[in-house]
DNA sequence: GATGAATGAGTATTCATTCAT
DNA sequence: CATGAATGAATACTCATTCAT
């Protein structure tokens, strides 16, 4: 058995911290992050605690890590190409897209609304991950600094626009706002649902004939 | 020199409890209920850690005894004739009082979405408070046992009632689950704001003008 | 209604005393004297726990009351002339008196086997009441001290004496050993029985008889 | 810098669990259960207090695992062939065996007399040790199940028979009880004398010689 | 890289004792 | 005399983190 390459340590490595990044979400989500001890997860992938202190030098910076690789995820799934400028279809495409990773992740974002609820763990949370304060992130924190995130400046140009072929009177914000507390709404419920049922496509369907 | 009587002993116990329930709640919601230690409870709330005991008989107890305190609040607020029918005004009254409970129970509903989103002690919520489950605690659950609660009764009524005056095809099922969403992602909302926005009354009355 | 008299008030004292020494002893007893909180004396007793401190500066104090109350009226049933010489009819008055005061005090006499079983509290416990070391006290603490109590000497030339009416080789010390052991191990079985059986009296006459 | 194999762990846990133990064992025996905290059983041991809970689980599981161990001991030694009768010699040699177990194992002594002169201790620990009741365990806790246990009846039985070799009028059981008797006081004051003086095997020859 | 024994700071909880009333 | 609210030191137990092997 000649050695393993550089390369081959590599790729090792990364299946390692995959497997108890994995495994720490897992219990994060269920048990809550302060339920689930260090010694429980490295029993659960199988390792020792000694070896995952050798991949991330603390609790704290697991969980970031975790958040990290989901967010980072999340990123290259939205606004596929950067232009700045939504579309019909990227605005469905957008939440279908986000739907279907909830499913697919039902842990993090079983983590994510959890962190997300805690005051002192929110702000600083939404502060790396949605930028400097923005319209979207107002709704999150209050703050109405003005400068907007490239996120949140297409969805208010997205519904901006739909004025032109809204009746008078048609509020762009107040619209924005009911679509996101609908999807919100959505998302937080159906994070904890272990399966969907017959209204979960209908639903889908229904918001974004409402708001698209 | 005298003794207090029994019903100055009373006084000083309810106001020790009221303060001790309203400091602990507080900390809970803002910092975690792990978070919070009952030093620093009994340190904020200005008495000793053994008085805390002598009131609450473990940390978990105090915990019970808010939620206990305010989903008291909060059933008497609600369905006010009790005679299981909701009619148009009623609904409206529901989601008023439910939007302002909460401006008025910041504290309450920050720490109410915590536990609620914690998937170990969700299920005993639910249970405890929205008895056996039920159309709508099936959108928390995902169990689909058939016995209503009335208050999900009512609510489904409801929307059934609506049909009526509706255009055909119209699903009452639907509807109540986009209400649901809808309103559930406004309160979560809702609850982490600090101070409502010019907003807040516009989309409340939206709320109101959709799913009346 | 007139006020009480002083003799009434000590007359009082004595009751209230008295009240909270049974309780105490009889909860030190059955869950052990650190199991035994004092507001549980208190409440068992009827009252408040101010007022125990009003009669027994600790926790310690009314143990050792307890005790002295118990050892005071051992020693009163016991010897009754004093003399310093027991006949044979006083050594079988003092077996019966022994196990009949064991029956009737079951409590104390269980407290008193705890205690005499932790080495730390025994050293002190048995310097207080047997005095300095002596052939007994040896048997319990295994000190050599030549100093001799009464009440030792007593058995000791009781014992001696039988040397005249007994075989060629009858040693009296055996015999004595012999006699405090078997009555020691009666009186330990004794004290945790809540009901004598048939036995009960027909091995206290076969001891007597023994040993006479 | 290779971690140590799975034997040279077990070694090492093995060393310290017993490390513990007789630490533990020493101090609970000399000072009590209650008095004895785990501070300073750690702090005798050499050890920190949390190595001690990451081989018992708690105070009182530690406590078991000294009882168990002894227990274990105890009764590997007694009834070698276990074929259900008890010769004369093997009748000597238990009481042999018994008081010598107790010189060596004084502290085990010291706090097994001390759990089973606690009320609420001693049920559950006669229930664990002795099987159902019989009727030696009659004798400390006035049940009388007929159940006997392979020991009691072992013990009647080898009475039983001497009422063939003994005069009219012998009662096996009166005669067992003072056998009882007799050796549970040398015994319990045994464990308590640190050495033996020269009526030590003098007795235990007595006792031979009256009940073998 | 890999292990798990070992640490110690931190946390909930208990309870004898005090003291204002 | 009498009460029980209030205190705080002590105690069992937990767990993230370190480190010798």
């Amino acid at each position: 058995m000649s050695p393993r390459t550089p390369q081959q340590l590599e790729v090792i490595r990364e299946e390692k911290k995959t497997l108890i990044m994995d495994t720490a979400l897992k219990h994060f989500a269920n048990e809550g992050y302060h339920n689930t001890t260090i010694s429980h997860i490295a029993k659960y992938a199988g390792i020792s605690k000694g070896l995952l202190y050798n991949y991330f030098k603390s609790k704290e910076e697991l969980l970031n890590a975790i958040i990290n690789r989901s967010m980072a995820d999340i990123f290259t799934h939205f606004d596929p190409d950067h232009d700045g400028y939504l579309t019909e279809d990227e605005f469905e495409f957008f939440i279908r897209t986000l739907v279907a990773h909830i499913r697919e992740n039902l842990s993090f974002w079983r983590l994510f609304y959890q962190l997300l609820l805690q005051k002192d763990v929110r702000e600083q949370f939404l502060r790396s991950y949605l930028g400097p304060a923005n319209s979207i992130r107002k709704i999150y924190t209050n703050n109405n600094n003005s400068l907007l995130s490239v996120f949140g400046k297409m969805m208010q140009d997205y519904f901006t626009r739909k004025k032109a072929i809204k009746p008078a009177g048609y509020d762009p914000v107040l619209d924005l706002n009911m679509f996101i507390y609908t999807l919100e709404g959505f998302t937080i419920v159906n994070a904890y649902l272990d399966e969907v049922d017959e209204y979960y496509d209908k639903t889908i369907n229904m918001i974004i004939e409402l708001y698209k």
